[in-house]
DNA sequence: ATAAAACGATTTTTT
DNA sequence: ATCGTTTTAT
């Protein structure tokens, strides 16, 4: 072990990163510069060359995947099995599992459960209209940011805001929102490391702790860093204990500022710290130099960035194509037809290819044009797994049980399944709560002794509702997980609700969520912070939302495994490298997109255009169109301007215009037709025949008899069904 | 209390 | 177009 040369096959500037002895690094890594395997050297050269603990390396990561990644390839490289000490993650695991030891002293409850952007939306939803307060006026998009803001500059309410009274309701807000969460035992993402860094700053003796402890701190993906992780940095560092700080990051690859990441925080560490050393990791080894000519002279129109170009050694390659489409469905078929003649002929593997769009509503054609052509594909994004509908209920019930005073959950799921509970009802529950300072679920239990304010019947729902509620939480006593949730999802009702109209996709899907949500409890426990081992509801109730995982996949079209064309939006492939990379809508309006025609935004924009052309190895198509639908209008296309930052020997143009529009008026306007009794072929369910159709606005509902013999409705743009022909 | 109809907004997304 | 929310009708 002792003999792995960790210096092997690197250039000079990443030997230097690997192997810089007891300073403050700060590493401007371009795309494709090989900047994991050098952090992963670095950390192991810090073990063995330097003898450092590896219980002092701290290394922090944007995402639980990249976190993943790098404990992966650590452990091989070091290649030992037992647990290494390395503390590998993201500011926020590292927050949530200090925040569980220090709870006292941070002033938490000792259950405190984390809740996510789409809880918090919610909250804010009920306190503007416990308030009264129009949420067009009162934004839920300006709160969040409101709330966020004050957060990262440690509650102080004076030094953004005027005092008008709409700022003052703002204010007001944030004071219901705070309270509301204190009540109800739960934080927010930002308040998490906020909480870690007001636990530090008020209690010097633990600070020490770890600021004695973590004398080696990795910081990857830097330029997302926001306001409060940068000054939680900054007071874990202490230089006397000789700590170290390496940063790693990419000012050209910064596509996060609109969700609080700061580049400028580059430029405030080479202020703030001594002794740093900046490295340029600019030599590039993924792409061919066509496409990184294209890169640096597009990315050369954002005037203030750190100046970097990427070069490599590899030769020109193929030329950039720009293709001129008619509108989305050629764009789409363009890729299809391409994907057919070099993809399957040759027999290349569908994973090299990429396509990537501004946009997710932009991959629905994407989508149904794989299929026409029987494409497989992959979607990565759109609806994330745990902010599905059905998942986010049976959140609502576990979190419930092991907290009776979680009022979100309890609105949430008070009437679902249906158990005549009204909005009358629950403004009763809501108005002695308020009343009496009571939670809801206390505020029920009042009213049931009591037996006022309600009448016989409501009541007695609620009853019911409170009751089962009890049952649950008694049943999950001395239970696996696995078990907790399943036995939840059945007893609670909810199982039988979606199963009950499990004839429609929707409600198939559903359930089939729930199956995977069961499954995965047991896997998302292996996944543990450290050592940690402790398999109660709680820790994995917080964990899940911490730790998020690729269950948001959407395969179609499996014909054989690992075999797919990945589509995803860019800000989605950052960090990863395709042979082929389609990018589609280069139009004005889409990418830029026409909310970010700011100096500003049109920077990040072009960061992220950046950031796409970067995926690609050996082969680049970018494409626009001519006209396009969008939000069921018609449009007139106009070629996106970074289009015109391209340089011209890198690019080449291809135009079939003239011949699509015959064929358009053939094929593309054509609409399907369905018949009763017609033999059709669904890709989940097989072959089937039509029973009975029923007409909706646009498409069809179709009532199938499948092979094996059971009967669905289907919507027809479902696509699914396809014509025999 | 619930279902149907009208209305309206519409980037990117991880923790 | 489509999804979520609010209003209106049953």
């Amino acid at each position: 072990m002792k003999n792995i040369n960790l210096l092997k096959n690197l250039n000079d500037k990443q030997k230097e990163v690997v192997s810089e002895s007891r300073k403050n690094l700060l590493i401007l890594a371009g795309a494709g510069s090989g900047k994991t395997l050098v952090l992963i050297r670095r950390i192991a050269w810090l073990i063995h060359k330097e003898n450092c603990s590896p219980k002092s390396i701290l290394a922090v990561t944007f995402t639980n995947k990249a976190a993943l990644e790098l404990k992966k390839r650590i452990k091989i490289l070091l290649n030992n099995n037992q647990k290494n000490n390395i503390w590998i993650g993201t500011f926020h695991s590292f927050a949530y599992y200090l925040l569980r030891i220090h709870y006292l002293e941070a002033g938490l409850p000792k259950n405190f459960q984390i809740i996510d952007s789409y809880d918090q939306k919610n909250l804010i939803k009920r306190i503007l209209k416990k308030m009264s307060l129009k949420d067009k006026i009162y934004s839920i998009k300006n709160i969040i940011s409101y709330i966020n803001n004050l957060k990262n500059n440690l509650y102080n309410k004076n030094i953004i805001y005027k005092n008008n009274l709409y700022n003052i309701n703002l204010s007001k807000i944030y004071d219901e929102y705070q309270n509301f969460c204190k009540i109800t035992e739960v934080i927010d993402f930002n308040e998490l490391i906020l909480c870690l860094y007001k636990l530090f700053l008020n209690n010097p003796n633990i600070l020490k702790i770890y600021q004695k402890r973590f004398k080696n701190i990795l910081i990857d993906e830097f330029q997302d860093t926001n306001d409060i992780q940068y000054k939680f940095i900054s007071l874990l560092y202490n230089k006397h204990y000789d700590t170290k700080i390496v940063l790693v990051g990419d000012d050209d690859q910064s596509i996060y500022g609109w969700r609080g990441a700061k580049i400028e925080n580059i430029n405030h560490f080479l202020k703030d710290f001594d002794n740093v050393k900046i490295i340029l990791l600019e030599q590039n080894y993924r792409s061919t130099s066509n496409i990184l000519n294209a890169a640096n002279k597009l990315i050369s129109y954002n005037e203030i960035r750190q100046k970097k170009k990427l070069w490599t050694n590899s030769d020109n390659g193929k030329l950039i194509s720009i293709y001129y489409a008619l509108n989305e469905f050629d764009e789409a078929e363009y890729i299809a037809k391409y994907i057919k003649k070099y993809f399957f002929k040759k027999n290349i593997k569908l994973n090299n290819c990429a396509i990537l769009y501004r946009n997710n509503v932009q991959s629905r054609v994407l989508e149904e044009t794989m299929l026409k052509f029987s494409i497989p594909y992959q979607i990565y994004g759109g609806i994330h797994f745990f902010q599905r509908n059905e998942i986010k209920n049976t959140l609502a019930y576990l979190r419930l049980i092991s907290n009776f005073n979680d009022d979100n959950s309890f609105e949430k799921i008070i009437n679902i399944p249906k158990r005549g509970i009204g909005c009358n009802t629950l403004k009763i529950i809501k108005f002695v709560s308020e009343k009496f300072f009571l939670t809801l679920w206390q505020s029920s239990i009042y009213i049931l002794k009591n037996k006022k304010y309600l009448n016989k019947i409501n009541l007695n729902s609620l009853k019911k509702f409170i009751n089962l509620i009890k049952k649950l939480k008694k049943n999950i006593i001395g239970k696996s997980l696995s078990i907790i949730i399943e036995e939840t999802i059945k007893n609670s009702g909810l199982w039988h609700m979606y199963n009950q109209n499990c004839l429609f996709e929707n409600n198939f899907n559903k359930i089939n969520n729930l199956k995977e949500f069961i499954n995965a409890a047991n896997h998302f426990m292996n996944i543990s912070f450290n050592d940690n081992k402790k398999n109660n509801l709680i820790d994995f109730l917080s964990k899940i939302l911490l730790l998020t995982d690729d269950i948001n996949v959407k395969k179609k079209n499996n014909n054989c495994d690992y075999n797919f064309v990945q589509m995803m939006t860019i800000h989605a492939s950052k960090g990863l490298e395709f042979s082929k990379v389609f990018i589609i809508g280069m139009e004005e309006g889409i990418f830029p997109n026409k909310i970010s025609f700011n100096e500003k935004n049109i920077n990040e924009e072009r960061r992220l255009a950046y950031v796409g052309i970067t995926r690609a190895k050996k082969k680049l198509t970018l494409i626009y169109t001519k006209k396009r639908y969008l939000y069921g209008k018609e449009i007139n296309s106009i070629p996106s301007r970074f289009l015109n930052e391209l340089p011209e020997n890198c690019i080449k143009k291809i135009n079939y215009l003239k011949d699509k529009n015959i064929y358009l008026k053939n094929d593309v306007l054509k609409k399907k037709k369905y018949f009763i009794g017609q033999n059709i072929y669904h890709k989940i369910f097989g072959k089937g025949i039509i029973l009975n159709i029923e007409t909706l606005k646009d498409n069809k509902k179709l009532q199938i008899k499948f092979s094996n013999k059971k009967i669905r409705w289907i919507m027809s743009n479902y696509i699914q069904t396809y014509v025999i022909k």
